[in-house]
DNA sequence: GGAATGTCCATGCAAGTGCAACTACTTAGC
DNA sequence: GCTAAGTAGTTGCACTTGCATGGACATTCC
C-alpha cells in the first residue's frame, strides 16, 4: 500500500484537530450550563424526529459502539428523559420513547448547541465554504468498508 | 447570535462523523497489532523532530489538556519510551527525551499508522480534494478564541 | 526581601470507555 | 421439533478521562 502524500497528511492532522476543537467547545459550552453532552442531544433528536427507536437502530444512525449506546441509554433512562417499552415483535429488544422531560430537554439544549455550532463553524467560514466542506467530507462520513 | 444555516449543520455532522470514523479506524488498526494509540505516536514524533521537549510545549503543540498530557507522559515513561530529565532553567519542569525503545517504537508505528491514514483518507479522496480539504479546515484547526 | 500572583505539573475522585464474555431471544438448516 | 448459528442487549473489569484541587517553583510589584 502506498504511503500517504504530504497533502493527505496535512488534511489528516487538520481534520482531527478541527473536529476535536469543535466538539470540545460544544461539550464545554453545554457542560458550563449544566446541560448534558452532545450525544444526549443526538439521541433525543433522533427519537423526536423519527419516533420511538430501538437501540440497534440508534446505534446504526449515530455510529456509536453497541456497549456505549447501551450505557448511554441507561443513563438517559435514569435521568427520566427516555422510557423503555418492551418490543412486541422481538422480545430481545425494546422501544425507546421520549418522556415529557426528554422533549423539554431537547428543546432546552438546542439553542445552546446551535449557538456553539455557529461560533465554531458558521462564524468562521463562508457559507459556500461550509457547503464545499460538507461535499468533500461526504465520502469520509461513511464507514470505511463501504 | 444567528442560528446555523442548513449547510453549516451538514458540515458539522459530517466533520464530526468523518473524524470519529477515521480516528477510530486508526486506533483500532494499531491496537490490533499490539501497538500504542495514535497520541503516543504524536508525542514520539514531536520529540524526535524537535528534540527534547517540556510537557507544556507538547501540550501546546498537540492541543491536549494539561492533565491528560501529564498522565500520558507518565504512561510513556513507565513504558520506557521516554525519560524525564530535570530542567535546569526551571525547577518546576523537566525535559522529555526519547529512549532507544522510544525511537524504535516510533519507527515501528509509522508504517501501520501511515497505511491506516492512506486507507481512510488517501484511498478515498483525490489528491486535489485532500488539498482543498486541508485548505478549508485551516481556520478550524486553530483554537476558537484565535 | 517578602507577599501576592501566576505558571508548571501531579493527583483524588467520580464518571466514562474498551474489551471480552455473557444471557436471552430469533432465525436457518435439517 | 431440534440443534446450530446469528442478533440484541448487558455487564465485569481494567483503564482512561474530566474536573477540581494541590504543591512547588517563578515572577512581579512594592
Amino acid at each position: 500500500m502506498a504511503m500517504p502524500a504530504a497533502t493527505t497528511l496535512l488534511a489528516w492532522t487538520r481534520l482531527l484537530r478541527a473536529a476535536d476543537l469543535a466538539s470540545q467547545h460544544c461539550a464545554a459550552t453545554l457542560r458550563a450550563l449544566g446541560l448534558p453532552p452532545p450525544e444526549w442531544y443526538d439521541v433525543l433528536l433522533a427519537i423526536e424526529r423519527r419516533g420511538a427507536q430501538r437501540p440497534r437502530d440508534l446505534q446504526a444512525m449515530l455510529g456509536t459502539e453497541q456497549y456505549a449506546l447501551s450505557r448511554l441509554v441507561d443513563r438517559m433512562v435514569k435521568a427520566r428523559l427516555l422510557t423503555r417499552v418492551p418490543c412486541t415483535e422481538d422480545a430481545r429488544g425494546y422501544l425507546l420513547y421520549l418522556t415529557i422531560e426528554g422533549r423539554a430537554m431537547r428543546a432546552a439544549m438546542w439553542p445552546i448547541y446551535a449557538e456553539a455550532i455557529e461560533t465554531v463553524l458558521g462564524a468562521r467560514m463562508e457559507d459556500e465554504d461550509c457547503a464545499a466542506l460538507a461535499q468533500l467530507l461526504a465520502p469520509l462520513a461513511e464507514p470505511v468498508s463501504a
